[in-house]
DNA sequence: ACACTAACTGACTGATCGCTCAGGTTGTTT
DNA sequence: AAACAACCTGAGCGATCAGTCAGTTAGTGT
């Protein structure tokens, strides 16, 4: 039985489908609640495939966070090379609208940063305490240089940009979190904390 | 063997202590990873006992939700009848201030709605979403008095004070929450927080 | 004393699941 | 073709755990 030997044209590596797969499973019922043999049985491997690729179920959990992070990382660097903000404070708000859209684009996937779990495992395992880590300074550095950029042209006030960039994030990653509860409609949210990063920010 | 009929003087009925074990053993591990048996080991009661009081795991959850929800009302009522407020930015200050402090003086037990398990519980479960929406909707309000007491009294600006008031606790939310993950430290970032909300709501 | 009920017990069941391992298959090298 | 390594398999092991139930104990009313 062949399947996908060394990346088959159209198709992927089975380690990449296993990974694949378990970001699915992982993001939507969570770490316990996965059985890795749900995960084989969808994309027909055995069990024991798994457990060749990845060595314990909590290995294949940090694999998917470092994916889950370079995706962010990539699609990222590529909203700002296309981006042309006039100004900082244009910037910022880019930044805002960006990540509102691609956490809403990811919902599903986006539920691996917006369980416990990880937070819990980064206590005892340190890569995915870097993961997390990374994605945190990665958001927070380019809310930052935004900040900055603006305390240049004059078009933010002057505020401690790292700790006011930190704050911004984790404002807006917690509407987005707010909006996967189901318990508000974040769509009216959105404008409205525009505004309000806006009068944070605006020099007077 | 007698050990706590009908609230013994100094001691909780068995429910009572199943209640607060139960509260423990969720806010610290979560559902998924707390067992019926250690609950009921940890009080020295049999695992039946703990089944005769609540028809399932979940409905003992609900159950610690709700006993949470009513702490939490309590505790907020206690603060407004006492803080003293000169006008109604002063009291959203205040509002966040003991927000913050409540949230660090009862890390562990907030877990319990900074985990995702209970969204996804509500999604199914009328009463679980009704506790969720509750403590929501308590906080939100307060904030939104606060707001509109400002408005009255020209301390805070015009805006939209239903909205503003539920962005500012998902803001202060998420920064307690970010506390727990322990990635940052949050104590520098509370002062912060505080002059971003003043920037944001106070008149020109 | 007797009957009745609420509270409690803990052995047991059935199901789930992470992980192992001995053996099989496929592709490559010599 | 023979040897080798990488990849894959799936039955099975051991452990965990929610929930059941037949039976026991303690309190209350008569």
């Amino acid at each position: 039985m062949v399947k996908a030997r060394k990346k088959k044209e159209k198709g992927l590596s089975r380690k990449e489908a296993i990974l694949e797969m378990a970001t699915i499973f992982f993001a939507e019922k969570g770490f316990r609640d996965t059985a890795i043999g749900d995960i084989a049985r969808m994309i027909g491997v055995a069990d024991g495939t798994v457990f060749y690729h990845y060595r314990t179920k909590e290995d294949l959990f940090v694999a998917v966070l470092e994916n889950f992070k370079q995706l962010l990382i990539r699609e990222s660097r590529e909203y700002l090379v296309e981006q042309q903000a006039v100004n900082g404070l244009e910037m910022v708000e880019g930044l805002i609208c960006f990540y509102i859209d691609l956490a809403t684009r990811m919902e599903e996937r986006f539920l691996l940063l917006h369980r416990h779990y990880p937070y819990k495992l980064a206590e005892e395992n340190p890569s995915c305490r870097r993961h997390l880590e990374d994605i945190y300074d990665f958001f927070a550095g380019i809310m930052e240089q935004g900040i900055r950029r603006g305390q240049e042209d004059g078009s933010i006030r002057e505020l401690p940009a790292q700790k006011t960039a930190l704050i911004i994030f984790i404002m807006v990653d917690g509407l987005v979190r707010v909006g996967t509860y189901r318990l508000y409609q974040p769509g009216s949210l959105y404008e409205e904390l525009l505004a309000n990063c806006r009068r944070m920010l605006q020099a007077e």
